[in-house]
DNA sequence: AGTTGTATGTTGCAATTGCAACATTTTGAA
DNA sequence: TTCAAAATGTTGCAATTGCAACATACAACT
């Protein structure tokens, strides 16, 4: 289960569910989750596999986010906020939904597992700064190489490895890089001949330090 | 008070503190309030005003963030996970520090102020993620009058005007936006000869729509 | 195996940007 | 007020990037 159901036994889950009337809805592959936001809502992938996708005005369609399982979205907590913004499942997702007003509004109560529900819902959302503050910094760095160079020592602090496994295309690379994918492949192309890398495909090898 | 107190008297506020072992602490204009970051901590700033800021090896500095008042920092909260932060008092300023670590271990207990914290830090965060989600909106545009026009529209609609006042220098706004100073400065000049807005200094005024 | 669609690699070129250098203006302190 | 420091404005130029166009490789499906 979910880590925002940590420290909760699975019959005081069932409680909380009912106390928060939450939803559990299924969405085949390639389907839409959400386009419109409508309220103030928490989703957790329960199974499956989703991104967030923004297509702007030229058609240009970046993705804002990967939902993997146990990954929340909603307007309070990813990147919603935004008009052209849509959730589409990439396989067949089960998702769970939580009206985060009905979480906030609650009264002050003594349910235990209530309370440990937000506590566990406020380790999430730290976490989640912590992933925005990463691509912050990798965004912020002015070039292509350089902003390769960050995300490489981050992945590589993080996991603790100097080879790399992208976790998704490099086409989707490009777009969370925000550059475009021709001159990034170029760039890759140019730390291989300089002799920092090696890679091929969605496998870096980290040859410095 | 800063709302991280919302709904706690005044009194229980007192405990909460005790039981969180806070501590407030004073910094003079111009002086670091952390570098190296010790811990897992929440610093919320309860007067004054501070910024956080990253230099990088070629002595380029960036501000991450602005911390006004009742502004929260800290590792899990805010921008410090990477190296070459540091956070500045710009003012005298008065900050209250608390161990997160504190904060999460503490025992489940029935203390309506501790559980009405975390539920107001909850609010904290989530607000935060919503203040990523605009920078990163921003800074994935991949033209420097985009990111400008990004940044406009959200403020506007933020504020419900097309009078900007903006928050900071002209040349902390380049760092926000994470480009150079004067190609900003000479971008803000085109979309002024082009006719989509007026500005002197800091104020900027939106003609377009 | 063949076919179709998508991902990846490559390159020329024009547009944008960073950088440096300098002028001007504003700010803040003495 | 006066002076120094910081912020802002401006411009030329070289470097980087986006864009377009195309070739190749890979994957999925029949």
């Amino acid at each position: 289960m979910n880590k925002l159901f940590n420290n909760i036994s699975v019959k005081e889950q069932a409680k909380l569910l009912k106390l928060l009337e939450t939803s559990i809805l299924y969405y085949k592959k390639d389907t839409t989750i959400l386009s419109a936001v409508q309220g103030n809502i928490i989703g957790i992938i329960l199974e499956g596999y989703a991104q967030i996708i923004r297509t702007d005005y030229n058609g240009n369609r970046t993705i804002i986010e990967e939902l993997e399982e146990n990954s929340a979205f909603g307007s309070s907590i990813s990147s919603l906020s935004s008009d052209e913004c849509e959730i589409i499942a990439k396989e067949n997702t089960k998702v769970l939904l939580i009206d985060y007003d009905r979480i906030i509004q609650q009264e002050a109560n003594n349910y235990s597992y209530y309370n440990q529900f937000i506590k566990n819902l406020l380790e999430m959302t730290t976490n989640i700064i912590d992933d925005k503050n990463d691509r912050i910094e990798i965004l912020t760095k002015k070039t292509i190489r350089n902003k390769l160079l960050e995300y490489f020592n981050i992945y590589s602090k993080k996991h603790g490895t100097n080879i790399i496994y992208l976790p998704f295309s490099l086409t989707d690379f490009a777009d969370y890089l925000a550059v475009d994918r021709s001159a990034m492949s170029r760039e890759l192309k140019n730390l291989k001949d300089e002799g920092f890398i090696n890679s091929k495909g969605r496998r870096i090898t980290l040859l410095y330090r």
